[in-house]
RNA sequence: GCACCUGUAGCUCAGUGGAAAGAGCAUCGGACUUCUAAUCCGACGGCCGCAGGUUCGAAUCCUGCCAGGUGCACCA
């Protein structure tokens, strides 16, 4: 199975290593998307730079050589030396069968490699925000496609589960006493036990040193202390899953890679890179001073692994990320899901490693920045009254706008069949629309458009899902039944057809840029010309069998592509809505 | 001050060195006796932040500037 672009690429190339030498056999063709036929090659103009020729005759000899009869109707130079390709429709309705027999809807079978992610990693004992959300989903439908290509995904969620706020929350958790009410909003509303606790700490001198001390027992490996913690950590995780169960994301406590999990390893990081002269004493801190890196007032910054207090921050964990990842994981690729701000800490760290031997060259790390997302007054989202909003409480915002649009438009579904439609759709918009830009980039948060029906949101394609399968249900027809055979004839059934063999580039784009969005923008295009499928292509009702044959099987395809893509996004598709 | 990100239609956002820069929303005008109108079709709308440069060709690459955001020593 592969897709026209490809085979395109291929037929091209050798017309250019026949019209101009082997030398040429290997130089990218530039296959490119046309608005004057289907597909256009570029090659030409590139080259007649470099043999000092008129790019048209150089375009002449490249078609003279072309072989695309059987794929190609019509072969065109036109312009300054581009060629244009306009497929057979015979052609691609045997690459759309092909497709439909496929058992890999067109995702392409990948040379397997370890890669690592790390995604997500909220914090133990506070509220997930808005920020969560979006490394969360981001980071979920990463770990999809790379597995659907074929890769061995390690998910790695790095909670926030040591430091010296755990001090402060254990001698919480014993006031309020294990087990009670109060213990228990940690799993349901964490930010109330923590804004409790860190009440008593800032108000209580005798809490504070309580909580201290706690902070140092803790450090030592007390076993009481110890036990509490995990407390702490399990009642969290509690409330990690329930976000995560609603959210439908992958992650199980089998990924759960915290801070408090690289713990043995930080004073080894330490004393290695002293040992190797990478990192100095600086102010009492032991520090890896970075050639390139400086701040304030051109000093230079530090990327400090142990503080003056002896105690280890975050970059000597984020190193030791990188050593068990690679050592011990075997991943060839280390993704981290996280803010964009944290760019300059993970270049340090990155190059750290490099410089210790823990990140070997054939490793590459990759920071996948994550943008903010905005309120409607261009920032960071928070309520009105100034405080972040509770990830929960905006979820079952988006649930609650949903069930609302599903009760006005399907009254003739029962309750529970709406309420299951309301959940999808509702999650499903507020997962999409943190996909569907880039995830690098800001985006301004809005439910009104995240939840519309028109555009390029969830809602519009789990519709269009629900569509195609009313008209099976309509037809008494299993969408698995449909055998074809596929036929190509209406410019509809064309446009349909020929988007479908771009799923499988789609992602495989999104494996290689790890861009998410790219496969929202095809869904959508394919979407929209199953929706001009829809007006134009009659399937129950068309006359001739063989037509309704054909175009059955290609909305079984359609279908199937749809729900594929759409799972690989994290998002679920209704059955009806 | 240094570094990174962003600047594209009124708004929200795409855009792989290729032809005349795209989509959705909004606005205006149309289409339900039809497999889901929660839909669709059409129109309107652009010094691609500014100025140079590279190139046969630049929203895209380079340099400078302007504007906004973020980060820059012991929180993560």
């Amino acid at each position: 199975m592969a897709a026209p672009q490809e085979i395109l690429a291929t037929r091209v190339q050798s017309a250019l290593g026949a019209a101009l030498g082997a030398e040429f056999a290997e130089t990218d063709p530039v296959i490119r998307p046309s608005q004057f036929a289907d597909y256009q090659a570029n090659a030409a103009l590139a080259l007649a730079k470099r043999l000092g020729r008129a790019p048209r005759d150089v375009a002449a000899d490249i078609v003279a050589q072309l072989d695309v009869d059987d794929m190609c109707r019509q072969v065109e130079i036109s312009g300054p030396g581009f060629v244009n390709l306009t497929l057979r429709e015979d052609w691609i309705a045997a690459q759309a069968q092909e497709l439909l027999n496929d058992p890999r809807a067109g995702v392409p079978q990948q040379e397997s490699e370890t890669v690592a992610i790390d995604y997500s990693a909220p914090n133990v004992a506070k509220e997930m925000h808005v920020g969560h959300l979006r490394t969360t989903v981001v980071g979920d439908a990463l770990v999809r496609v790379l597995e659907a290509l074929g890769h061995d995904v390690v998910r790695q969620n790095h909670i926030g589960d040591w430091g010296t706020p755990f001090g402060m929350l254990i001698e919480h958790l014993l006031d309020v006493g294990e087990g009670s009410a109060e213990a228990e909003l940690v799993k349901t509303d964490p930010n109330a036990f923590y804004q409790a606790a860190r009440e008593q700490f800032d108000g209580s001198a005798e809490f504070a040193a309580r909580a201290r001390k706690r902070v140092v027992d803790l450090q030592a490996g007390d076993a009481e202390t110890l036990r509490l913690w995990r407390e702490l950590v399990e009642l969290s995780t509690v409330y990690f899953n329930r976000i995560y169960d609603k959210l439908d994301v992958t992650l199980t406590d089998a990924d759960l890679a915290g801070e408090s999990k690289y713990n043995d390893m930080l004073p080894g990081i330490c004393d290695e890179l002293e040992r190797e002269g990478i990192a100095e004493i600086s102010d009492g801190a032991l520090c890896v001073f970075l050639e390139g890196f400086t701040g304030r007032e051109g000093k230079p910054v530090p990327l400090i692994v142990r503080k003056s207090d002896g105690g280890y921050g975050y970059g000597t964990t984020d190193l030791a990320t990188v050593k068990y990842r690679v050592e011990h994981l075997g991943a060839r690729r280390l993704l981290y899901v996280i803010g964009a701000p944290q760019s300059l800490h993970l270049r340090m760290v990155w190059e750290t490693a490099r410089k210790a031997g823990w990140l070997p060259e054939d490793v590459e790390p990759v920071h996948v920045q994550i943008g903010n997302v905005l309120g409607a007054d261009g920032k960071i989202l928070r309520t009105r009254s100034g405080k972040p909003i509770r990830l929960v409480e905006l979820l079952d915002e988006a649930i609650e706008r949903a069930a609302k649009v599903v009760a006005d438009n399907r009254p003739d579904l029962d309750e529970d069949t709406r309420a299951g439609i309301a959940r999808e759709v509702g999650i499903g918009a507020v997962k999409y629309a943190d996909l569907s830009v880039s995830h690098d980039s800001e985006y301004v948060f809005d439910f009104d458009r995240m939840l519309a029906l028109n555009g390029n949101t969830g809602p519009y394609l789990q519709y269009a899902t629900a569509r195609i399968r009313s008209i099976f249900r309509k037809g008494g027809v299993d969408p698995t039944a449909a055998a074809g055979p596929v036929a190509v004839t209406e410019p509809a059934e064309r446009e349909l057809a020929l988007a479908l063999l771009g799923f499988g580039p789609a992602v495989a784009t999104v494996g290689a840029t790890l861009e998410p969005h790219r496969l929202c923008a095809y869904l959508f295009e394919l979407a929209q010309a199953f929706t001009g499928f829809f007006e134009h292509c009659p399937v129950l009702q068309a006359e001739d069998p063989a037509v309704r044959d054909s175009r059955f099987a290609l909305i079984a395809t359609t279908l199937r592509t749809l729900e594929t893509g759409l799972n690989l996004l994290g998002v679920r598709a209704p059955e009806q809505m």
